[in-house]
DNA sequence: CACGCTTGGTGAGTGTCACTATCTACAGTG
DNA sequence: CACTGTAGATAGTGACACTCACCAAGCGTG
């Protein structure tokens, strides 16, 4: 990794700065090194914004005791944080339905109640008959998803280690599970389509 | 939407002319407002680049009449598409052995591969003992979500419809189950702490 | 102590990307 | 014949993630 990115994220305070022994000599430790995969994976794996990853690695420091607060505060940053305005996009009652029908309870500022009332108002706006109903299923199996990733973080006992682990299972799993999934329909089309 | 962005993509030859009926003038009809919409939702909802976008509507209009096509090129289309050197990244054996045991038949080429590789490679310079056979349960829930997205393309005879929802359902819930997941998650993490 | 090499920190520049402002040429209208 | 509006094209904008060049201040060596 080129010293200039190294720099580059230093001034961004997405890495604290090391300890300085003399004006142009500073101490970095193992914690820097494993900060800086983290990082590099959020970034480019995950590929969160600089703004959106400093949020969750301030998150992950802030609030390692708590894993609920830093799943709450990681599961707010989004790649891109548009200033939503209230009348912006379409209303969100599919989504109080869908998630009052999962007998979820869900924040109201969620993001993800906006992702998900965009995405119906595209299905929709594209003459597919796409209800919140039609992702009951889907959202059966999100649920699913979700006690696998909670589970994984039962074994671990040091805060931040596991503040660390739950931010890593929520944010640089999801292209993971997106790549099962294409690979699943690849699978599944081949198998239904005989070739 | 402003007429510089449909100017934009006619230029990027995301949108296809209309007929000219005279020098300054062209005709568009619905196909053409169908087809922005989908543009929007691929690039705005989903966050496709114009390159792969392009190659998405190609794959569409081109091939049509089979679906395991369409949705061997969609599936293929990634926003970042980085020419990849053969010892770039790490190896795929994990991935081999995952696609193995769920006995998938997928594309040696499948960019899915290398992004689970990448995964899988980052999680454990990370410290988390996280193996292909930790995915398994995540690959099971994937099956079942293609499942679902191939049941819901059987309703449609029309070849050009059914193509498009090919991509709609591939493509544009790719944000949508994201944001599931994130709620599942939240939900799930408030049970097990009880606040 | 002189000399070259390295480091930390900073300001400015690069390349990419999705637009977007502006210009020209020309068709239709009153 | 002005006036409006559109097609098409060129060049510019702003955001973003770096990346380069530079400088002052050490550090090691002779």
């Amino acid at each position: 990794m080129p010293s200039a990115t190294i720099k580059f994220y230093l001034r961004e305070r997405l890495l604290p700065p090391g300890r300085a022994t003399a004006a142009t000599q500073a101490e970095y430790g193992e914690a820097h090194l494993r900060r800086l995969r983290l990082i590099r994976a959020l970034i480019g794996v995950r590929g969160l914004t600089v703004n959106a990853t400093r949020e969750v690695l301030s998150a992950v420091s802030e609030h390692e005791a708590d894993i609920h607060q830093v799943l709450g505060l990681v599961l707010g940053a989004r790649p891109v944080d548009k200033d939503v305005e209230p009348d912006d996009g379409p209303g969100t009652s599919d989504v109080d339905a869908l998630v009052a029908q999962m007998g979820w309870h869900i924040s109201e500022s969620a993001p993800a109640r906006r992702v998900i009332a965009e995405t119906l108002e595209s299905l929709r706006s594209l003459g597919a008959d796409c209800t919140w109903r039609t992702l009951i299923p889907y959202a059966e199996l999100a649920r699913q998803t979700a006690v696998l990733d909670l589970d994984q973080l039962k074994d671990t006992e040091d805060s931040v280690e596991r503040a660390e682990r739950a931010v890593l299972l929520t944010v640089l799993l999801e292209p993971a599970l997106l790549a099962l999934r294409r690979m699943a329909q690849e699978h599944e089309s081949a198998v239904r389509h005989g070739s």
